[in-house]
RNA sequence: GCCGAUGUAGCUCAGCUGGCUAGAGCAGCUGAUUUGUAAUCAGCAGGUCGUGGGUUCGAGUCCCUCCAUCGGCUCCA
């Protein structure tokens, strides 16, 4: 007998070599019809794998992310059975979930597979999971499953073995596939009701741009049809707010082919809300000791051969500019840095006079490759909240959690709840991509950990991801699609101070290299804006959205009003505006509904008579009546209650 | 940069298997209407069908080049 321990601390004796389904059956039949997956001991297990030993098991369902994964995992399976049985001669290479649905990395030789082939292959996805086949793990010699790929000169597969130890290796079958698999499916096929394949795109083997590109086939399966529809409405609703289509629509940015790729032309509307946006963090700035500076757009090479920019950068970005005098060139600036670094440098500081804090927007031009860009998240020219913080060693940890409370007060400001922090290091095994010495790396690193730790903030280490200078903590933010964007960052940078030759005189007259703090809270206005555009689907907080209300009179003799009362709500610094068109009022409010404008107030001979008015929100919402003075009290008390002075 | 898809008026789209002067709605302009909580009516104007080439008696439609956009990959100081 084993004794199984459940998560509620329960526990209960089974025969040895019981499955987990037959568990589940013993506890009751609807935990037998929708356990999909299950793991034991903290390893992910098949719901027919019979357990041996004492342990903890956890059943997992369609509502788990653990269940969607063993789920999607195994519809990447019937994918690859479909396209085997399709097109000959292809070479199957790996095929996991990922966090929305599956894929599936195949080698398909001379074939080019294209969305038109996506019904046909949803069609037979589908009839074969209707037939119910059990999915089967199996375990294989080394040799043998090497010789197996072999045969079939499927090098990925053999690559893979190869990288695995003997009698680790299993094989799943169901129907007539087989494939190498490490395990995490469901039952059997028939919980996959419906499919949709979603697109194809090129993916390298091995996520490396110089081995072979492969053909990734995306799609995502449930375990209903309406499952299905809700979430392809879903997309399409996201699709909605995207910052691009709202960009246009609420004339807020626009790009031009003429002035350049990926250099963002904003227009007067986003060009208010940046400014806000700009005024709001200079405020929290000033509040935490940081001053303001001002760097030019262009800077000698020399400057970034100090840095290493060009050494590392030169090559793949916008060329150096030359002057008429002989060997002189200068570079756009790709970073405010090495500028922030020269201030610094252009007196000399005594330890009593540190922390020192650099604030810039700072405008930087890197050249993006062409299929980088993307609307404002991905630009060639932006601009970034940069600034610079030159302090001493002991300082660093204090003044690290100071920027972390300044990065969630921002952040918090704009009700960016969903965000995750990330560790950036770098990758140990790739070391000629940074610059500096391993005990600094070590330092910085440990800073990062130690303060971020203190910081009670939940993070996850991702290695590869630092600057070539320094290792990063990132906060990464999703747009309305789901994809993940680093917005603010803050780094830990040894490496410049050297480079720069910064000192400051230390308490014992001895020369000493200050540490630096690289950190952004909103990271770049550009996708700083974009994202808030995607989050708030263009309806800004009150605070920052450029006009806040509109009157609208209802015919010709109440314009004259209608003015009067729009100069008392400016008076009160209320962004106010009054549509005096020829237009019907249902027109007018139409419109003030398509341009997000938050309040509507219609004016006509009742108002007139009471010097009342009735408020509209957006989107129909009644706020009642009020007078000049209680809607510019109401406006402005709505608009201050969102936002917090940062301390 | 790489893979796949797409590109018709300012915007959203129609244009079947190649066949007369390329259509619609919204926006724009002009006029009428003076309007009460999501589109008043009429008229007008607007496109060398992304670019360049080719096939054809004939190309928005078929083929190739390039450009751009979208979804991914790689990259991201």
């Amino acid at each position: 007998m084993i004794e199984i321990t459940f998560p509620d601390e329960a526990s209960r004796s089974y025969k040895i070599d019981t499955t987990p389904y037959e568990i589940a059956s013993s506890i009751s039949e609807g935990l037998a019809r929708n356990v999909i997956s299950a793991s034991f001991n903290d390893q992910t297990i098949e719901t027919s794998t019979k357990l041996k030993e004492n342990g903890k098991l956890i059943f997992y369902t369609w509502k788990d992310q653990e269940g969607k994964k063993a789920f999607w995992h195994s519809s990447a399976h019937v994918l690859a059975q479909v396209l085997e049985e399709f097109y000959t001669d292809i070479k199957l290479t790996i095929g996991p979930a990922i966090s929305n649905g599956f894929y599936y990395d195949v080698d398909f030789g001379k074939h080019i597979l294209s969305e038109k082939d996506f019904p046909r292959i949803e069609k037979r996805m589908i009839e074969i999971s209707r037939e119910k086949h059990l999915f089967k793990l199996k375990s294989k010699a080394k040799k043998e499953a090497l010789d197996y790929y072999k045969k079939q000169e499927n090098d990925y597969k053999v690559e893979l073995i190869e990288n695995l130890e003997d009698g680790s290796i299993t094989f799943c079958d169901h129907d007539n596939f087989t494939d190498l698999c490490k395990g995490g499916h469901l039952p059997h096929t028939g919980f996959i009701k419906a499919v949709k394949l979603l697109s194809v795109a090129g993916a390298y083997w091995r996520a490396d741009q110089n081995k072979k590109q492969l053909t990734r086939v995306y799609g995502i399966s449930f375990p209903k049809q309406k499952e299905l529809n809700e979430y392809l409405n879903l997309i399409e609703e996201a699709k909605k707010r995207d910052h691009r289509k709202l960009g246009k629509q609420l004339e807020l940015f626009t790009f031009s082919n003429k002035v350049g790729l990926g250099l963002p032309l904003w227009l007067p509307k986003g060009t208010e809300l940046r400014e806000r946006l700009e005024s709001f963090l200079k405020k929290a700035q000033k509040k935490a000791g940081y001053k303001q500076v001002i760097s030019p757009h262009i800077g000698n090479k020399d400057l970034y051969e100090t840095s290493g920019h060009y050494q590392k950068y030169g090559e793949s970005s916008f060329k150096p500019i030359s002057t008429p005098a002989d060997g002189e060139e200068f570079l756009l600036k790709p970073m405010n840095c090495p500028h922030h670094c020269e201030m610094y440098n252009s007196k000399q500081w005594s330890y009593k006079e540190l922390p020192v804090r650099y604030a810039e927007f700072g405008t930087v031009y890197r050249y993006e490759q062409s299929g980088e860009l993307h609307g404002l998240t991905r630009v060639r020219g932006f601009t970034q909240d940069d600034a610079h913080i030159f302090c001493t060693q002991e300082q660093l940890n204090s003044e690290f959690k100071n920027v972390i409370d300044l990065v969630l007060y921002v952040f918090s400001s704009l009700g960016f709840e969903n965000f995750t922090t990330q560790i950036s290091l770098r990758d140990i095994n790739n070391k000629e991509k940074y610059i500096g010495s391993d005990e600094v790396w070590e330092t910085a690193e440990k800073a990062i950990i130690n303060a971020t730790k203190e910081k009670d903030i939940k993070y996850k280490i991702v290695y590869g991801e630092a600057a070539f200078y320094g290792p990063k903590l990132d906060f990464m933010v999703k747009d309305a699609l789901g994809r993940e964007w680093q917005l603010g960052t803050i780094q830990v940078d040894y490496n410049l101070p050297e480079r720069f030759e910064l000192c400051y005189v230390d308490s014992q007259n001895n020369f000493k290299r200050p540490v630096m703090i690289h950190r952004a809270p909103f990271g770049s206005m550009e996708r700083f804006i974009a994202i808030l555009i995607e989050h708030t689907g263009g309806n800004f907080p009150l605070w920052l959205t450029s006009d806040q209300v509109i009157l609208i009179p209802v015919g010709e003799k109440h314009k004259k009003y209608t003015e009067k009362v729009l100069k008392l709500l400016e008076n009160d610094e209320i962004r106010a505006l009054a549509d005096t068109r020829n237009e019907t009022v249902g027109k007018k409010i139409r419109e003030a509904e398509l341009n997000k404008i938050p309040f509507m107030i219609i004016i006509g001979d009742k108002e007139i008579k009471n010097n009342m008015f009735s408020v509209r929100g957006h989107g129909g919402k009644d706020y009642g009546e009020k007078s000049v003075k209680g809607l510019s009290k109401f406006i402005n008390d709505k608009s201050s209650e969102i936002i917090k002075d940062f301390n």
